[in-house]
RNA sequence: GGCGGUAUCGUCUAGGGGACUAGGACGCGGCCCUCUCAAGGCUGUAACACGGGUUCGAAUCCCGUUACCGCUACCA
């Protein structure tokens, strides 16, 4: 969720101020991505509408230019080459972490002799290359943050190019950034350590800085980073759940942005594009709040256009085995009438597709049968009164529905005492929309013949 | 440990020295509407982390403390 987050901001970035949206994957480090996260991470912002601009750059296919620039760097004096190994750098570390103190790098392999480094590097020896880290500070000003700064003694020479000559992210990332013509990187807060090392190879590579933005991270209910132990995680996580892209998208913006002022929260795609800016940025972690996006999709489900939302609720129906196609095809124009009425009775696109199969079929559960129908003779007596009334009477659904009323107020009944019975009968559930709306679904032989099996349902349980 | 970042209702936020008895949204409670369930309308609950300054005046500016997070790798 927080990759999509940084991937929105972006995206409404550039779309704001009609720059590119440039979409990379950092896979220096072989041993994490698999191609299948990365294809989740496609997926992911296909499902929210995050196109990107250009061919998708991986990092991988530019190690040579990688290794170029550290070269560059080693040639112009910027960067050095260290026969330290890695095993006796850590035992260095550990004394000096078990003597209280904190380890940083003490440069011995930058006052080697040239001649020195010549003849080692001649016999093979391995070597990194490091950056030699200047005095100084190094600073820059943060779009979310404003000015940072950080005093360069606290940073040690960090390496660039590992013993196999693969790049470091940090120089792979500024390497990419450009020759990619980056003007903005947005990216999470935990880079801000990063930052000063990339800006001093930006220096040192004799290139202009971009913009940094520093988002702030999303955390789970707990304040904890947001992870697996969550549950629903991933973009994919929440399409199953039933959220629609433009809701996830418009709850998302919110979270670590604000367009300040009096809003409305509900936006379309548009109107967070038209709004979106700079300054609206916010610095503090905002926990992902499951409640808030259920309440703001069923917002986007109650106004999204009708013939967007059908088909996905067909698909699920279908893939569910909750509908066949000759059911909603002989359904006709009902089928959209029913998701009219129904969906602003739930918050999900499959609590929606749930509701469908009543229109279909009745099936009584038992628990609603022991609520709705709790005296049988009662129930019997409203439900054949209903039977009667609609077979009698020309078909108008709310007409029926008002001399029902009538009946019940002729008799001392509560009209709830009248209309729960047949809406029992009729959907074999204790709540649905109105009387007059579900039977103007079903219509006049289907209302009739399910008011027809629960009489002789409940024949059966008075025997 | 060092360095950096953050800090307004439970949550998302408005607020950028006086307009703040701190506003909105989600959630939660109540009322209205109502055949049920929702939706909708009205309404209640609830916050400036703490301590010092600066100022006539501080949620807003400065400093410190605390808490949380990040970096401190031949991870990204």
């Amino acid at each position: 969720m927080g990759g999509a987050r940084t991937a929105l901001f972006n995206w409404l970035f550039a779309r704001r101020y009609e720059g590119q949206f440039l979409l990379r994957v950092e896979d220096t480090d072989k041993a994490r991505g698999t191609e299948e996260s990365t294809r989740a991470i496609f997926e992911g912002m296909r499902w929210l509408g995050l196109d990107w601009d250009e061919e998708v750059v991986h990092q991988g296919d530019n190690v040579a230019r990688h290794r170029a620039d550290a070269e560059r760097m080693l040639a112009n004096g910027h960067a050095y080459r260290c026969f330290c190994t890695a095993a006796e750098l850590d035992e260095r570390r550990k004394a000096a972490e078990a003597g209280g103190g904190a380890f940083k790098y003490d440069r011995r392999c930058d006052r080697l002799d040239p001649t020195e480094v010549q003849q080692r590097l001649a016999v093979g020896a391995p070597s990194v290359v490091r950056f030699r880290v200047p005095e100084g500070t190094t600073g820059w000003t943060d779009l979310v943050h404003g000015e940072i700064s950080f005093p360069n003694k606290d940073i040690e020479d960090f390496v660039v190019l590992r013993t196999d000559a693969t790049p470091i992210y940090n120089l792979a990332v500024v390497s990419d950034d450009i020759a990619m013509r980056i003007t903005v990187v947005m990216r999470g807060d935990d880079h801000i350590s990063n930052t000063p090392k990339q800006v001093m190879l930006y220096r040192a590579l004799g290139a202009e800085l971009p913009q940094f933005a520093h988002l702030p991270m999303i955390l789970g209910a707990d304040g904890k980073k947001l992870s697996k132990r969550h549950g629903a995680t991933a973009v994919a996580d929440w399409q199953h759940e039933g959220i629609l892209p433009q809701a996830m998208v418009n709850f998302l913006a919110l979270l670590g942005w604000s367009p300040g002022g009096d809003f409305a929260e509900v936006m379309t795609l548009d109107e967070l594009i038209a709004k979106f800016n700079a300054d609206g940025l916010l610095k503090k972690a905002s926990i992902f709040d499951v409640k808030k996006l259920e309440w703001m999709n069923g917002q986007h489900l109650a106004r999204m256009p009708i013939e967007r939302l059908e088909p996905l609720v067909t698909a699920i129906l279908l893939q569910e085995g909750l509908a066949t196609v000759p059911e909603l095809a002989a359904l006709d124009d009902r089928y959209r009438r029913a998701l009219e009425i129904l969906r602003t009775r739930v918050r999900s696109v499959t609590d929606l597709a749930m509701q469908v199969p009543t229109y279909l079929r009745v099936s009584y559960d038992e628990s609603a049968v022991t609520k709705a129908w709790s005296t049988v003779a009662d129930a019997i007596h409203v439900v054949d009164l209903a039977h009667e009334t609609v077979s009698a009477a020309s078909w108008d659904p709310q007409a029926i529905e008002h001399s029902l009323r009538a009946v019940a107020e002729a008799q001392g009944l509560a009209v709830g005492r009248v209309l729960g019975p047949i809406r029992m009968a009729l959907t074999g559930s204790v709540s649905s929309p109105s009387i007059s709306e579900v039977m103007q679904i079903l219509g006049r032989d289907e209302s009739l013949s399910r008011l027809g099996q629960a009489k002789s349902f409940l024949a059966g349980r008075r025997a």
